[in-house]
DNA sequence: CGTCATTTTCAAAGCGCTTTGGAAAGCGAT
DNA sequence: ATCGCTTTCCAAAGCGCTTTGAAAATGACG
C-alpha cells in the first residue's frame, strides 16, 4: 500500500492524505479522521526512502566504529550505551545504524555518510587524546555529539562526558584518608582521553597529599580481567607492594580481586580496591551492598543525554555546541578499608 | 555533488554515468575510466535514499530488540555479535540498524520495516522457546535469519546455532568421568531456547550416568555475577553440597568462583566448575591456560555466519531455509578436577 | 443574493537515482 | 555505397513521497 493507492481508495488527492497524516493544519478534522482510519485499516506506512528523498532527512543516526581498535563495540559498555541512546532516539523517530570501518577510512566513511544522506548526524564514541575525527567532523559540517572529550582539541564541539579527573581524584583522596600511601593505578589505554584524565586526577590527588607517584605502581592497558589479575599479582609480589588499587573497570577489578585472593590476602582488609563502575545492566557490582567501592556513572544515562543533544544539534545546527559534564558518585562497598 | 551535475560536468548523460559507476558492460572502458576519475575528483557518492527508491533495495539489515527484556542488547554478547555481523555485512555493502521496541509492538515494527522498505532483512536474536516472532516473520515474508533456534516451532526457518544440548551433555559427562555425582546446574532463564537445550543436555547426561537430577541443585536466572555467587553459596552451604557446577556464562562463573573462595574452598580441587564461554573479546577466560574449563563457542563467528546467511536469503529468497549447527569445543582449564 | 475572506482540496513539480526502449555511431562484409 | 550487427550513448519514465501555487468549496456579512 502506498500513498497513491491510499488516496485513490479515499477519493482524495495525495496532497491531502499526506498532510492529514503528517498533522498539517490545512485539513479538515473530519477528513483527517477518515484518512487516519483508512491508513490503519490498510496498514499503510510511508516509504521511508521516498520520504527521506522528498524531505532531505533520513531520520537516522550513524555510528562509525574504527575496526582496528578494540576500544569500541566489542567493548563491554557498548551494549548499554547503544540501548539507551537508541531508545531515546526512537522517541523522536530516529533510527540508529552502525558502520564498522577500517581505521584509515574513517574520514571517507563520514564523508560518504553525509553526501549519501544516509544519516542526519553521528555519535562519536571513545575519543582519544587529540582525536582527529573531531576536527574532521567540524570541517565536514555533519552534526555530531561526542561521548567523552578529547584533550588537546581546542575548537569547540558538543560532548557529554563524565568528570573522570574528579572521580579518580576523589577516589585517591579517599584512599589517602584511609591511610594508604602506596596506591596503584591500573588504568585503561592512556591514549584514550578518559584514561588520561583519570591518571591526571590520580596524580594530582597524590601530589596534594604529598605522595609521589611510582612508575612501578602504574599500568595502562585494555581493561580485561587477566590484565587486572596479572598486574595486581606482580605488584603485590614486589617489595613495598601497594596497599590499594585504583582500577579502571569492573571487569579488571574482578581480576584484581582474583589476584588478591590467590595470594591469600583479603580484599578490603589487606588490600583496598576502588574501581570505576559504568553501572552496566548485566554486570552488577553486587546487590544491596556493592562488592567494590566504586566511582559510579551510568553509561545508559550518558547514552540518553548524547542522543538528546544530537537531536538538538540536528534540528538546529546553528546553536553553539553543548557540553555536559556528569559527576560520578563515589559509592562505598566492601573493598576498601583502613591501610593495614 | 549529484548525478546530474556530475554528468553535466562530464558532458555525458546521467544514464551513462550511472552505468559506468555501477559496472554495467554497455559503456566504453575509456569513458568508464573518465567517469570514475571525475567521481573521485568531485567526491561523488550516490544518494542512498534515491538509489534505494529506484532499486527497491535499502541495503540495510534490521535488528528489532524487545524493550521489555534484558536478554538482548544490554547483554554481554551483544557487542561482539553485532561487531562481527556488521563487519560481514559491510563487506557486501550492507549496513545494520537497530530499533528498540516495546514488547507488544514487535510485530508492528517488523511490518513497518517491511512496508517502509527501511530494511531488506532482519536478524532475530535470542529466541525463546516457541518464539512467536518466527511464525510472524514467516507470514510476513521479510527475509531473516535467527541466531539460535526455537524449540517447538515446527515450520522451517533459517538459523545459526550452537549445539547447546551436546555441549552441556559433554560437559556433564566429563564431570561424571571425574567422579562427580552431585553436579549443580546454574542455567540461564529457561524460557530462552538455549537454556532449555542446555538443561536437556545436562539431564540426559545425568540420566545416562545413572544419576538423578536434584531440584535443589538446579537454578535458572539472568546470568549475572551475583546470581552465580548467591546460588553457589547457598548450594554449597546446604547438606550434601554439589562438588561441581555447570554454569551458563563466564560472568556467572565469576560469581561462583567468588562464592567458592569465600567459603574457604579451592576451585578445581574442592569444587569443580565448567562454564559456557562465548569467547568475548573483552572478557577473556584467562590467557594461555584458561581459568575455567569451558564449553567454548565464538559468538563472533556466529555473527559472521548469520550475516552471510541473511545476505544469501535476501539475494535469493526462494532458496530453502539454511541451518547451521556449530559445535562448541570443550576446553580444559584449571577449574576442574577429580571429585574430592 | 452577491462579495470577499477563509477553509479545504488538488495538480504538478521535484527530490536523485535506475532502467527501458531507442537512436546514433562504428565497423566489417558485401 | 549499402547493409547488418555491435557498441556506445541518450531521453524520458518511474520509484513514493512532500510541497508549492492555485483552484474550488464554504461561510460570513451587508
Amino acid at each position: 500500500m502506498n500513498l497513491k493507492k491510499l488516496s485513490e481508495e479515499l477519493g482524495l488527492s495525495q496532497t491531502t492524505v499526506s498532510r492529514a497524516l503528517n498533522g498539517y493544519p490545512e485539513v479538515n478534522e473530519k477528513t483527517r479522521a477518515r484518512v487516519e482510519a483508512a491508513a490503519r485499516q490498510f496498514n499503510y506506512s510511508p516509504n521511508s526512502r521516498a520520504k527521506g528523498l522528498a524531505t532531505g532527512r533520513s531520520m537516522m543516526i550513524g555510528h562509525v566504529i574504527p575496526r582496528s581498535s578494540q576500544h569500541e563495540m566489542v567493548n563491554p559498555i557498548f551494549g548499554d550505551f547503544v540501548a539507551a541512546a537508541s531508545e531515546a532516539l526512537a522517541a523522536h523517530d530516529y533510527g540508529m545504524m552502525f558502520a564498522r570501518v577500517d581505521n584509515q577510512r574513517i574520514d571517507a566513511a563520514y564523508t560518504a555518510m553525509q553526501s549519501n544522506g544516509t544519516v542526519d548526524g553521528v555519535i562519536l564514541q571513545g575519543p582519544a587524546v587529540e582525536d582527529e575525527r573531531i576536527r574532521f567532523l567540524n570541517t565536514l559540517g555533519l552534526p555530531y555529539v561526542v561521548h567523552g572529550r578529547s584533550s588537546g582539541v581546542t575548537e569547540p564541539y558538543s560532548w557529554v562526558d563524565v568528570n573522570n579527573t574528579r572521580a579518580f581524584g576523589r577516589a585517591t583522596e579517599f584512599l589517602v584518608q584511609l591511610g594508604h600511601t602506596r596506591i596503584a593505578l591500573l588504568n585503561g589505554v592512556e591514549k584514550m582521553d578518559f584514561a588520561t584524565r583519570r591518571r591526571k586526577g590520580y596524580l594530582t590527588a597524590l601530589g596534594a597529599a604529598g605522595l609521589s607517584a611510582r612508575p612501578d605502581h602504574m599500568a595502562s592497558s585494555e581493561m580485561t580481567e587477566p590484565y587486572g589479575f596479572r598486574q595486581a599479582k606482580e605488584m603485590l609480589a614486589a617489595p613495598n607492594p601497594p596497599t590499594a588499587f585504583l582500577v579502571a573497570s569492573l571487569i579488571t577489578a574482578l581480576g584484581v580481586r582474583r589476584a588478591i585472593q590467590d595470594m591469600g590476602l583479603v580484599m578490603g582488609r589487606d588490600v583496598s580496591v576502588i574501581t570505576h563502575d559504568d553501572d552496566l545492566s548485566y554486570l552488577g557490582n553486587g546487590e544491596d551492598v556493592p562488592i567494590f567501592t566504586a566511582t559510579r556513572s551510568s553509561v545508559r544515562l550518558a547514552g540518553e543525554i548524547v542522543a538528546e543533544a544530537l537531536i538538538d544539534r540536528i534540528t538546529d545546527p546553528t546553536t553553539p555546541p553543548t557540553n555536559r559534564l556528569l559527576e560520578a558518585e563515589l559509592v562505598l562497598g566492601g573493598s576498601t578499608g583502613p591501610a593495614p
